[in-house]
DNA sequence: CCCTTCAGAGACCGGTAGTC
DNA sequence: GACTACCGGTCTCTGAAGGG
């Protein structure tokens, strides 16, 4: 029994013909790329609420009258990496960027952006607090791009205070615009479902109740459109493989049991090898303790014993920091503030984050990983 | 051989939320 | 207000990779 009609409708990176919510902010993107002389917007907000959506599709609108580029920062991050993007894109050939240093990399996109061309230049760059974050100051990279020529820019983070310090820095002298998008509410998701439902699925296998239901769970659990979607994608699978015709109560709630342990299992075998182990040492205190763990020193003495047999060693405690930062970013764990069971002071502690330590550690249990063998004893 | 970028990791230090 | 335990920023070093 089938119910999808078309798989790609589910595809993380599908864009639909008409945006169901976000119309409003295309075409406000798209007409002040076409009619201002230069356009630069700080667009902030909650994860998955539709901002590089909108802002993709407002490209797509623009097509031949601009040469945009789209810099995913989480993926492109450096310097090196950034400046040959754009350089490639707009020069549409080849560039090499081996063995070149910043003021190279810097005096050739100056040398790009003052060329005459008639179509403008859109450069996005999404996810940018990622760039920003990192150490080495690779956010360097935009001096010489917004100071040259006129180039039009959209700068996309989760972290709206990111955006400010950027707004500071960057655009002091330039105007620019910035815009918080809202989160959106179980209607704006209910939307959303609607549409993706229509095109991807039979009609007869799923009914209005059904991605209310979705929507109404997504939107309290997260607000982010991805997990609703993952969630119909998930469940349609579901009620296809077990050869029903409609989508039920029953096949939802198993869906949302998948989804929610899929996360840590899909990064987890991803992390290196220190990773794994702090993610470990974190989970089994977090069930010695009833949900959360004390992180230092009672995580880090437990990475620690991890660690000391093993052919690498152990880190500093400096660098566990950076570890546990690192698995805050990843959105496994969150971490708080307690005052100090012992005493003076107090001591930061760790919360998984949709995920179950104890079933975590069952799994992971005597099969941690190539190099990495033996630990879950 | 010397230059660059870049990631990973340790050393150091100032800041700060908490207790006494 | 002193004291404590801990965090995050920053500096530095190292080693890999890739050129000229």
């Amino acid at each position: 029994m089938t119910i999808i009609k078309d798989k790609s409708v589910f595809d993380i990176n599908y864009i639909p013909t008409e945006l169901p919510v976000r119309q409003d902010l295309v075409d406000e993107i798209f007409n002040k790329i076409t009619f201002m002389n230069r356009y630069v917007l700080f667009l902030g907000g909650m994860p998955g609420n539709g901002k590089t959506i909108s802002v993709k599709k407002a490209l797509d609108r623009l097509d031949r009258s601009v040469i945009d580029v789209y810099v995913n920062c989480s993926e492109i991050n450096s310097y090196t990496s950034i400046a040959k993007e754009i350089l490639e894109k707009v020069r549409n050939k080849p560039y090499n960027e081996k063995g070149k240093t910043r003021y190279q990399l810097s005096e050739d996109l100056k040398k790009m952006l003052k060329t005459k061309r008639d179509k403008k230049i859109v450069i996005v760059f999404d996810e940018v607090d990622k760039l920003i974050i990192k150490k080495d100051n690779h956010d360097e990279i935009f001096f010489p791009l917004v100071n040259h020529g006129n180039a039009n820019f959209i700068f996309i983070s989760n972290d709206a205070s990111i955006l400010s310090r950027m707004d500071g820095r960057i655009a002091s002298r330039l105007s620019s615009e910035k815009k918080i998008v809202e989160t959106y509410s179980p209607n704006d998701i209910y939307q959303i479902l609607l549409q993706r439902a229509e095109e991807g699925l039979i009609d007869t296998s799923w009914s209005i109740d059904t991605l209310i239901g979705i929507a109404k769970f997504s939107s309290d659990v997260s607000g982010d459109v991805r997990y609703a979607l993952k969630l119909l994608e998930r469940v349609s699978i579901l009620t296809e493989m077990n050869n029903e015709s409609k989508i039920t109560d029953e096949r939802i709630k198993e869906a949302i049991k998948e989804v929610q342990v899929s996360e840590i299992d899909e990064i987890f075998p991803t992390l290196p090898k220190h990773l794994k182990l702090v993610v470990v040492s974190l989970s089994l205190e977090c069930v010695k303790n009833g949900g959360f763990a004390i992180t230092y020193p009672n995580a880090y003495g437990v990475y620690r014993r991890f660690a000391r047999d093993l052919p690498f060693g152990f880190v500093g405690e400096r660098q566990f920091r950076d570890y546990l930062r690192s698995l805050e970013m990843l959105g496994l764990f969150e971490f708080q503030w307690r005052s100090n069971p012992k005493g003076q002071g107090r001591v930061r502690i760790a919360t998984p984050i949709n995920f179950e330590p104890s079933k975590f550690i069952e799994k992971i249990n005597g099969n941690i990983g190539d190099e990495t063998q033996g630990v879950g004893g």
